[in-house]
Order: structure tokens, then sequence, then C-alpha cells
DNA sequence: GCGCGTCCTTACCACGCGGTAGGTTGTGCG
DNA sequence: CGCACAACCTACCGCGTGGTAAGGACGCGC
């Protein structure tokens, strides 16, 4: 694996990618418009990809993909479980905040799959909430509580997590930027107590 | 107020925007696509609306008011704001099971607002926010905590609340649709108690 | 030199989009 | 009756979309 990113045309391809479907979501997002961003015409992004859902289903999985690889690395050490939750659960507030785009992607790409019947989920996507749920479960206070609850703290912490960037602006529109600001701050602290409390009792 | 809804033509259209618009987001949804669904042309629908764009923010405004409805009647009596808001929250699950479309709906428009520099936020979401927020302030555990955390309070709570539905088959496809079920039975419960955990600390 | 594949271009296509114009019902009302 | 108006229709327009076809510039091995 390549530590250091190739600045390939198709890699920024991607990159755009992402932050172009994150924004507007996946049919507000054109081709062209993301080859656009790198002075590119569109035909060079469907000689690179293709076509469009294949462009797509590339920018979520890698998305995915950086998820899984944060929680692997709040995993690699033989911490209890509660520690790497937490660690996971600071580094995604962390990357979220330094760039909330990866989370939007996600959640609008699960939103979406809501209403698509062809059911296609990325690999990556369903990675990372197997090892989120085997890690609760590993947790002492959720240990005997099953999988069905497992899967409840996991979604009911990621969604506690990430509400406040996937809104975006709204929230400052209605409060006033220095209290949207604060409050942005004491999001991640406060997000940390939670986990605590969620899985220590 | 009309307590019966009146099965007019416009409403219906609303309520099948509501559901597309959930559905397929704002870009993804057609209006041709929601007058068919009544066997309508999609000039009828501009005949009553006008756009695209006074349909779509009629009825994320609806969608936010009933919302607002919900949290005045969990406040309509004069019992702690604790309370309140575990009754609030009871009832936002509530209906969210019953039919997750309007919370994916207010998800999207925040979503897609954070993109649009054009900042024109519904006035009834600015008012379930506010709302929510002055009750959590309210409360003995946070009354001295400042707007920022209690702004931090009510999107944590609701975070937690709505990513289990938002994200709709995504998990079904995941884990099974016997564990999918499972859990979503038990978000309510699992909720409540979280809820009430961070609210009477 | 030369073939060959990669990368990217311009030109083009069919299609669906949001929106406009004008016409046709039907219904209530003076 | 005759008028007005709401509701809905067909036909059309300009535009941007995803995708195809063909060709040009570059580099690299033989």
């Amino acid at each position: 694996m390549n530590t250091s990113p190739p600045q390939t045309t198709r890699f920024q391809l991607i990159r755009s990618a992402c932050r172009l479907f994150a924004a507007h979501g996946y049919a507000g997002a054109s081709i062209s418009a993301i080859a656009r961003e790198l002075g590119l015409s569109k035909q060079a992004l469907l000689h690179h990809f293709g076509s469009k859902d294949a462009l797509y289903a590339l920018a979520v999985e890698q998305t995915a993909a950086e998820m899984v690889q944060l929680l692997f690395d709040a995993m690699q050490d033989d911490r209890p479980p509660e520690d790497q939750l937490e660690a996971f659960f600071a580094a995604f507030m962390a990357q979220m905040q330094a760039d909330p785009a990866p989370t939007r992607l996600l959640i609008r790409a699960m939103l979406d799959h809501a209403a698509l019947p062809t059911a296609k989920a990325g690999p990556s996507l369903h990675t990372l909430f197997e090892g989120l749920v085997a890690t609760v479960q590993a947790t002492q206070r959720w240990q005997d509580a099953g999988m069905p609850r497992a899967l409840v703290v996991v979604t009911q912490l990621l969604g506690a997590a990430s509400l406040m960037e996937t809104t975006g602006t709204s929230l400052e529109v209605m409060f006033g930027r220095a209290a949207h600001d604060g409050a942005r701050d004491r999001n991640a602290v406060m997000l940390a107590e939670l986990v605590s409390g969620t899985l220590r009792g």
C-alpha cells in the first residue's frame, strides 16, 4: 500500500467526486461538473471509470474503506474494547471536523440505498458496521445483550456523533456562527462522555 | 385547523412530493414522477405550485411543522422539562418507525442546505431546534451549561434517534432482516434510556 | 522508424428535465 | 343563459444530462 497518495488524474477525480457527491448527492452532481473541477472534460472521466455509477460506487467504497482504516487503527493494540471504541469515535470526530465530506457521502449513500431495490452495499461499509458491532459485543456491559442490541448501540452512537456535522450550515444559520462554532468545539468531548457512558454504564 | 386531512389534489401532491423527495432527494425526484404517482401530468403540478422549488420548500416546511407539532404536544402539560423531552423523543421515535419519510426528508434538506450558498432555512425547522434547545436548558442538569452545550445535547440525541431509520435497508442487507427488525424494535426503548441518562445524569 | 496503448479531446446523440403557451373541460354564480 | 375561474390537458422549447464515436498528442518497447 502506498502511503503517499498518488497525484494521478484518476486519484484526483475520485477526490473531486467524493466532494461533489457528498455536497449535492448522486443525482445532483454531474460527471461534467466533477471533471470540470480539474479542468478536464467529462469524457476524460468516462475514459477512466466507464460510467457515472462506477465512479460513484468507487467513491463510496473508498470513503467507507477510510472509515474502516480508522477503526482498525483504533483496534490494533490489545486494549480493552471500551478503550478501542472510544479511540475510534475520537478519531472519527476529529476526521469529521477536519472534513465532513466523507461522513456526508456515506450518510447520503445509505439514504439513497433505502430507495433502491437493487441492493448493492459496499463491502467496506459492511466491514465497518460488523467491526463496530463485534467490538461492542466484546464489551463487559454489552457482551450478553445480543447482536440487535449491539447494533442499536452502534447506530445510536454513530448518529449522535455525525448529525451535527451532517447538518452543516443549517444550525449556523439558525443559531449564529458563534453558537454553532461553540457547539462544534464541545461536540467531541461531549460525545466522548456519551460514548463512555453508554459503553461502561 | 382541520383535523381530518383534506383529500384535495393539492394535498395529495404534497404527500407524494414528501415521499419522493425523501426517497430520492431534491435532484433525484422529478416533478413529472411526483405527478405521475396520482395519474396527473407535471403541468397539473406546476399549475398548483408554480415551480419545483416552491413545491419542495412547501414539502420541507410542512414536514418540519409536523415535527414542531410533536414537540408542542409533548410540552403542553406543565410537567418538568425532562419529562417533556422524553415524551417528545418517544413520539418522534413512534412517528419515525411508522413512517421514516419525514425524518429522511429533513435530514436530506439539511444536507443539501450545507452546499447551498443561498441560505433559506424553513422557519419551522428553526422553531423545532429552538424549542428543543430551550427545553434542554430548562433542565436541572443543563440549565447552567450555556446554549452551545444544549445545542450539542439536542443534535446528539436527534442523531442517535434518527440514524437507524435514515439508513433504511442498508443495515437490513448487512445483518439480515431478523437482526435488523430486532434492532428496530429495541431502538425506541434504548433511546429512551439514553435520553433519560443524558438529561438526568 | 514504427506500431501500440494511454490519455484526453471535439463532435454528436437520444433523452429527460423544468418551464411556457394555449386550449378544453366542468362547475358555480349572477 | 353567459361569464369567470379553477383544474387539467397536449404540444412545445431550451438546456443539461449520461454515454458513444472518432481522432489527435504523447511516451515506450522493438
